[in-house]
DNA sequence: AGTGCTTGTCACAAATTGATATCAATAGAT
DNA sequence: ATCTATTGATATCAATTTGTGACAAGCACT
């Protein structure tokens, strides 16, 4: 999942976008709001933080271009203050959640977790399929009742493919959604993490292979049935 | 939009419940854990308003069965105290939003909205014709329930006829969409193509016929009404 | 109407091209 | 120091292309 930070004070974005990458978020972040209002445009984020007081453009204004744009992103707003209107304001724009400065690093996490799941209309922390199952919010994969242990990466690969299930999905998207910013472009990250990643879950000799090549298209992961 | 809110203290229950009602919701209220439990089971809510203590079955529990069986309704906490790892919790249950009671009226109203909202907002783009269908963002096709797996250029192919379904296709305009550019004017790609097709989509032996050719002018994708 | 000619269409197989899997080595992070 | 991520090279494999022959439909001429 890639999630866009917008906030100004590098005390907070410093230590927000790293507890964030720590969860495994891929991360990109900027101080200016119109900066970020450029990076929206340019990447399909997953979640989107916002600070509302910003230079160069307002909190609120990136939100309300973003919307006027068709983009239904989730957005968490930070506001510094606990006035009620505000709230309902910046609720009544289109944003999904909000969170008053001084909140603890592990609630932002909780939100922004619960704000990815929801653009995939997964309301539970859990994704299964076949005897494979993964729990978002305890970051643990288990398949066939073995426990599996996953490099972070391998991890928000198996995580996104899961909730895309069903879907042929691209190598670019798989990029754009697991790594941030620095991709160099000609290099076959994605083939080698799929590659890994089918190695890992494959616990068992008799083991069903669960994610499938569409040769010129992607990957898919599906129920073996057939 | 039907909404069940949960909540023991009928001096906080009866008045949200009339604010709910005079923004244009049909309200179900109860006090009791085990019987919203019953009731989430009896109806598909667009939203659940759940307190967490609660005498019978806890919200916690309540939500936790509810996501079990499969229910992906929107769920906004109560909670009574502002413990960061109590929201946390929730929100790693599955739970989609809460609110820390001393909340204003408004505010649930605005956020009850806001989740009630997005259950109607999504729908993949598909393409369909009589028992066949085309996913174009999955970039999967069902014929008859059966999974057909398509190479990238047979899906660009049916994808084209089916968006231009009843309409006789040339092959000219065939090879202008599918093909960048350069294509080797006496060349049979898309007769080809239009053959491989064919037998792709044709997944049982009594599959009617969906491509049609017309003689000197080109292919058409047509219910076989006649 | 029937016969043969012509042209458009279909189906197959071999060849080409291009995409993908995997390995081993390096660079980076914890 | 260990684990993880990235890269590039190579072997493998599959999709696409191309060429060929058979086939069917339309046409003209008898």
């Amino acid at each position: 999942m890639r999630v866009l930070l917008v906030e100004d004070s590098v005390h907070l974005r410093q230590p927000v976008a790293k507890a964030l990458k720590a969860s495994g978020f891929a991360v990109d972040a900027t101080g200016d709001g119109a900066e970020a209002w450029q990076m929206a445009q340019d990447h399909d984020y997953d979640v989107i933080v916002l600070d509302i007081m910003l230079p160069g453009l307002d909190g609120r204004e990136v939100l309300k271009r973003l919307r006027a744009s068709g983009r239904d992103t989730p957005v968490l707003f930070l506001t510094a203050k606990d006035a009620v209107e505000d709230r309902v304001a910046g609720l009544r724009l289109g944003a999904d959640d909000y969170l008053v400065k001084s909140f603890a690093i592990e609630e932002l996490i909780a939100r922004v977790e619960a704000l990815g799941r929801r653009k995939y209309e997964k309301r539970s922390p859990k994704l299964t399929m076949a005897d494979l199952e993964l729990d978002q919010s305890a970051k643990t994969v288990r398949r066939g009742g073995c426990d599996v242990e996953l490099a972070p990466q391998l991890f928000a690969l198996l995580e996104y493919l899961l909730l895309r299930k069903g879907q042929v999905v691209s190598r670019t998207e798989i990029e754009e959604h697991i790594y941030d910013e620095q991709v160099s472009p000609m290099s076959n990250v994605v083939d080698t993490a799929v590659c890994a990643l089918r190695r890992a879950i494959a616990v068992s000799d008799d083991c069903v292979p669960l994610i499938h090549t569409r040769r010129g298209m992607g990957y898919v992961i599906e129920e073996p049935t057939r």
